[in-house]
RNA sequence: GCCUUUGUAGUUCAACGGAUAGAACGGCGGUUUCCUAAACCGUAAAUAUGGGUUCGAUUCCCAUCGGAGGUACCA
């Protein structure tokens, strides 16, 4: 049992027995208690107050005298303005660690296969251009979120949606058609997805110079982006390969190779994976059937012009399309035609849709379609709302070439981190191999950390230039202190020092010691959290205290050179420990930990 | 216009309705004969504005002012 939930039953009982009254454990506020006072727990007593009609100091007086007395656990308890400061006894903390010692997985639960099956989407690039930092947010989080799910005991399964099939696909490969030359990732030594973006890039700026010619003929400003010949083109691809054109289907799926060949490589260097992928060139189909269905059934209405519409105002909300007059699918058509398909595929308890904010209201009406066409976790669906990645000049713009390439950041991460390693000297013991190791990780720790770090639901800044360091609050740091710790632990092996402990501690720990006991063993309830709220950053900050707080006991304390042989031994425990903890903690943001820095 | 969301040091981020709002970077000043100084310590610096609810409000409610997103037969 928790200390946390020891103490509550602990108090429930005391006030059992003074007042004769019982409270609901679960209403009392327990809480950790502030560094600037002594103690370990802390009772809000003013709540209670109310309730027992007692004053809040006498309360806590009465309360604290009591469990003193009755509780072996506790060992102090102080008063301050209302609030109950109770001390933890030292043994019972280093029962603790030895428990928390005895788990290698500590804090991580296990699923069974009884477990809830959770399916999580994320990623869901479009095939007309590479990644760039947006995706790296949503990839980060989506990965994160997997993990910290597994770590709930879930089961989880990782799904991509590709985007590979619309108008905007065809723009791309219109432009391949008319000013490529046959250029291929081969002959050009253009990584695929990039090649296929510039060529997305080339279609608008062509498209924007059509536009231009004609306004300036005289033709309006919204006519003209109409009547441009290359829409017109672009359209006309979509109904060819609607209609199945063998050489426009033949086009397609080469310039799609090129780009998956080039997403394999990128989403391999950012660590990220998914069990299942869909396409919407698959699903959209099966999209349109549901829709028909739902006509059939009565729950959408089909109009005049054959347009297929939900009516979702009993809702609260409008109404809204689901099939064209001319028979085309709608981006809401194709998810209801991917929900379809992969509830066919797995018995889905729970489905997440790591997808950004800007999507809040299709997912609120994705939800609603999707509980009317009867599936069961319709309604339940988590829409894990992230927000945007913004830059110091502000939003990123794909056509305006305002995008930071996820390719060229994460590259531009690892030579920063070679440049800072080499100037420290820290890779002078290294083999080559070694190097490029480390400095991998070092560098995508800090991309990686800096966006985790941050709560998923709020935008954020990045700047390219000044946001990624490797000093203060930041993955390498926490890297770093790992990497102290494996050191210290490799020197106590290597000296065949005894780092179990063997003999019972006999003089008192310090407060930062008890502290850092106190923090390794809220890594479960961390774990929880994060799982409850859906929030790699809770991780990211807890993994960040633990590393400052054991910087400040490593360097106020000696560990190999104490002499006393038992307190030596704890303290090779605890460091033990916090590295281990610090490992499944990064772990669970996909960061990887090097052995030495 | 309507809907959603957001506003915390110079900057980037924290804070289940709880105690004196916590970090990092940057600034200023320190620590290395000692287990990795990518570390540690000190210092100055913030809750947009005005009301309300509460023993207690950065947090909840209302208004005002800013930012972002949505309100497409785009995805």
């Amino acid at each position: 049992m928790s200390i946390e939930s020891i103490i509550r039953k602990a108090v429930s009982q005391a006030t059992k027995h003074l007042y004769a009254i019982s409270i609901d454990e679960e209403t009392l506020q327990v809480q950790k208690t502030k560094k600037e006072f002594e103690g370990d727990v802390t009772i809000v007593m003013f709540p209670l107050a109310k309730q027992l009609r007692q004053s809040p100091a006498a309360l806590a007086q009465a309360i604290g005298d009591y469990l003193q007395q009755n509780d072996e656990m506790i060992s102090r308890f102080n008063v301050i303005q209302g609030f109950l400061n109770l001390s933890i006894a030292q043994d019972y903390w280093v029962e603790t660690l030895h428990a928390i010692d005895a788990q290698p997985t500590f804090g991580l639960k296990q699923a069974t296969k009884d477990s809830p099956l959770v399916m999580i989407e994320y990623s869901s690039p479009n095939t007309n251009k590479p990644l760039h930092l947006g995706h790296i947010r949503n990839n980060l989080l989506g990965y994160s979120l997997a993990e910290i799910m597994k770590a709930n005991g879930n089961r989880v399964v990782k799904t991509n949606i590709v985007n590979d099939r619309g108008i905007h696909i065809c723009k791309s490969m219109l432009a391949w058609q008319k000013y490529g030359n046959g250029a291929t990732p081969e002959s050009t030594g253009i990584k695929g997805d990039h090649l296929v973006g510039d060529y997305y890039v080339k279609f608008d700026q062509e498209y924007k110079n059509q536009i231009q010619e004609l306004i300036e003929k005289g033709t309006p400003a919204d006519q003209a982006k109409k009547e441009a010949p290359l829409i017109l083109e672009a359209q006309e691809m979509l109904r060819q390969w609607e209609n199945n054109d063998p050489e426009v289907r033949q086009l397609w799926e080469s310039m799609n190779q090129w780009v998956y060949a080039g997403f394999d490589i990128t989403y391999k260097a950012l660590g990220v994976n998914f069990d299942k992928i869909y396409y919407e060139s698959k699903t959209y189909l099966t999209g349109k059937q549901q829709v028909e269905e739902g006509v059939a059934k009565g729950i959408f209405q089909k109009r005049a012009d054959t347009s297929v519409w939900a009516d979702l105002t009993a809702d609260g909300l409008d109404e809204k399309l689901l099939l064209r007059a001319d028979g085309t699918s709608v981006y809401m058509t194709q998810d209801i035609g991917t929900a379809k398909l992969r509830y066919d595929d797995y018995a889905i308890d729970k489905m997440i849709y790591v997808v950004g904010n800007e999507q809040n209201y299709h997912f609120q009406v994705l939800s609603i379609l999707l509980d009317k066409l009867g599936f069961k976790w319709g309604k339940d669906l988590v829409h894990f709302s992230y927000g945007m990645v913004e830059l110091p000049e502000g939003k990123m713009k794909s056509r305006e070439g305002t995008v930071v390439d996820a390719d060229d950041l994460m590259e531009e991460m690892i030579t920063t981190a070679r440049q800072t390693s080499e100037e420290l000297g820290k890779l002078d013991q290294c083999t080559p191999e070694e190097a490029a190791s480390i400095v991998r990780k070092i560098g995508l720790a800090a991309l990686k950390y800096f966006i985790l770090k941050v709560d998923p639901r709020k935008n954020m800044t990045f700047n390219p230039k000044e946001s990624v360091d490797f000093n203060g609050n930041t993955g390498p740091f926490i890297q770093y202190t790992y990497a102290r710790i494996l050191s210290v632990l490799r020197k106590a092996s290597e000296a065949n020092i005894q780092a179990v402990a063997t003999a019972p501690l006999t003089q008192p720990l310090s407060e930062k010691e008890i502290s850092l006991i106190q923090l390794v063993n809220e890594f479960p309830a961390t774990v929880q959290e994060a799982g409850n709220s859906y929030s790699p950053a809770i991780i990211a900050n807890y993994a960040y205290e633990l590393a400052k707080e054991y910087n400040q006991f490593y360097h106020d304390y000696s560990i190999l050179k104490e002499e006393n042989e038992a307190l030596r031994a704890f303290r090779l425990e605890l460091s033990r420990n916090s590295a281990k903890i610090l490992q499944s903690a990064m772990h669970l943001l996909g960061i990887e930990m090097p052995e030495r820095m």
